[in-house]
DNA sequence: TGACGAGATTGGAACGTTCCAATTATTAGT
DNA sequence: ACTAATAATTGGAACGTTCCAATCTCGTCA
């Protein structure tokens, strides 16, 4: 069953040409004349040829993989990356290899190691938590193009594309104010992390502003996800003064918020003012809608794939770091709920 | 900055033996005395050797990469499958190529056939809405092993790994008539699909084998996402005679069926028993916790993978078509909570 | 001492493609 | 009709590895 594979110079040979001509047809040369051009192409098709990749890759130096490593494939909001960055990446015709490290550095090590191995031309990584920039250095200094996503690495050396979370908590915290809470607090994620810490900064800029104490008690960590979420929730529920809004760390932990809440008998949205981070697509259609800081996952694996496909055709570019404009979608989650409810009595 | 390609020549070189026997340490063969080889070994890392695995491949025609194309990565299910896959594939060696069809199945001919191209040793393929045998014909001719997960299709001569959606949607639909419903709903799904079909044979079944009709109003398609459960639920509550519980499609359309009774001032699990389908990992943590049929994604895309490595090894083996077992989990989403309450109320 | 075999090592061919320089065929200009 | 320019085609080398058969180096045994 397995036949013998079918080479350039198969072809060459059934269609009376030179294996060079052949391969001109291949790679779509306009030097070929349109005649030949066709016969070679109905060669092609009759014997079932499959192009042998690793041949070209050899010969050329470079092949037509980019790599994409998460850290988390099971969270949507990297999912969703990941269909971002293959959508751009597969029409400019390249092919997506990804990789899931499940946050463990020793896996990252490996797939990177091994996308190297492969000859990927560029590299998209969202970095494992705890990565650090000696961590990547090998891997910089080959000169294969990087682009950082979600997580920036201080002192990496390569070109990374976060989202502006400061701002982002920074304008979700200042719509609870003016909503009328005082006692908001910042629930989930890992302490450990920038985008925590730049998100907890966005907040505490907020309460300041406000001239609201923010005090520490308010902040509290958990795992990103909405089983974390559950828990966070609970022990911000335990404190002396509670809280009457929060902002999550993801939309992850806002579900989970959310969950916790109607645990007990609190209703999100209208007895609770919950704000997310993220905006994946479930966030829209949940009950109630989610208020959630939008990041547009798949719109940022799109730019990060655009900036990593810009930097694979210059040859060498100077690393850039962008920031990722973010916006505040008010939607039921965060009190919207009770205004119109007040308005529907006194109408 | 991006310096010469150090090769195995180069390590020859500076080690002082031939290529021969540094080929020889890098597949870690036995025959190489065990100076040598920590001699090599030391050389490969002073130099920074990364391994050619395109000159590799093109020697020995067989890669160390399978293939995973899945039909919507932005749904749960096929995340966690993928990462299934990933683990094992990753810890026999291998490294993962993840594409995504969105269910188009003009993208998935075009991943396939890049896939083919760079010599893919094995394909775990989720396939597009209405993929048909003959478009999988050219690959399977090939001889290259492919197992289809999820969905199974007819007449494609490979083997498959699918759930027993037939038994588990049985096992749902007894249990809401045992606690008392007699209308229940069919919700979500696209009824041209084999999946939807044999969930919806089940749930016949069961309403047979207890006497009670299977009228074709209560069986209500959508879109198989949170959304789709949503509307599927509004189109069921407008008829003349409501459900009083449903089996739904996936666990996606469960979770929008609960928004939707919210919406309605309805509380699934006390008001309106719902029942999902796939067990995705937020199924437990969510409130009510989601009573469902297990089918356990990660495990199905571990399972597709060992079956498919098996193959690989086999270099040709018979097509086996696994049906994976299933079982319902009793959560609080199907009226646990009602008879909880009762008890806390009486006691 | 010579033959033998096991243990290590080796050079060269091969994999399927692309690139280069060279060649042939075709057309245009004088 | 001859040259120049252009269009189309070509053979061979090269890419970095693995495989094969051959070689070399010992120590052992008769």
């Amino acid at each position: 069953m397995a036949k013998e594979r079918v080479t350039v110079i198969d072809i060459a040979r059934a269609a009376g040409v030179s294996k060079s001509t052949v391969s001109l047809v291949l790679q779509g040369s306009s030097l070929v004349n349109e005649a030949t051009r066709a016969k070679v192409n109905a060669v092609i098709r009759d014997l079932g040829y499959v192009y042998n990749r690793s041949a070209a890759n050899l010969r050329q130096a470079k092949s037509k993989i980019i790599g994409i490593v998460v850290n988390d494939l099971t969270n949507s909001f990297f999912a969703e990356l990941a269909v971002g960055v293959d959508a751009v990446v597969q029409s400019a015709g390249f092919v997506q290899f990804l990789a899931n490290t499940g946050e463990k550095s020793e896996r990252q090590r490996e797939v990177i190691a091994s996308m190297r191995e492969h000859g990927v031309s560029g590299l998209i990584i969202s970095p494992a938590r705890g990565t650090e920039a000696a961590d990547l250095a090998p891997l910089v200094e080959s000169g294969i193009p990087v682009v950082l996503v979600v997580r920036d690495i201080a002192g990496a050396g390569v070109s990374s594309l976060i989202s502006d979370n400061r701002a982002g908590a920074l304008a979700a915290v200042r719509h609870l104010i003016a909503r009328g809470h005082r006692r908001i607090a910042f629930l989930g994620g890992f302490a450990d992390t920038a985008v925590f810490q730049a998100r907890v900064r966005g907040y505490r800029d907020a309460l300041r502003e406000a001239g609201l104490n923010a005090g520490d008690d308010l902040v509290i960590g958990s795992a990103p996800s909405r089983a974390g979420g559950v828990t966070a929730i609970e022990q911000a529920m335990m404190l002396e003064e509670r809280p009457t809004a929060a902002l999550c760390f993801n939309d992850a932990v806002a579900f989970g918020v959310c969950d916790g809440l109607r645990a007990r008998r609190l209703e999100p949205g209208a007895d609770f003012a919950v704000i997310g981070f993220d905006d994946v697509i479930e966030a829209k259609t949940a009950v109630p809608a989610l208020t959630t800081v939008s990041v547009d996952p798949q719109g940022m694996g799109e730019r990060a794939a655009e900036l990593l496909l810009k930097q694979i055709k210059a040859g060498r570019a100077e690393p850039e770091a962008i920031v990722s404009p973010v916006r505040l979608v008010v939607r039921q989650s965060c009190g919207a709920a009770i205004e119109r409810r007040l308005k529907e009595v006194s109408s």
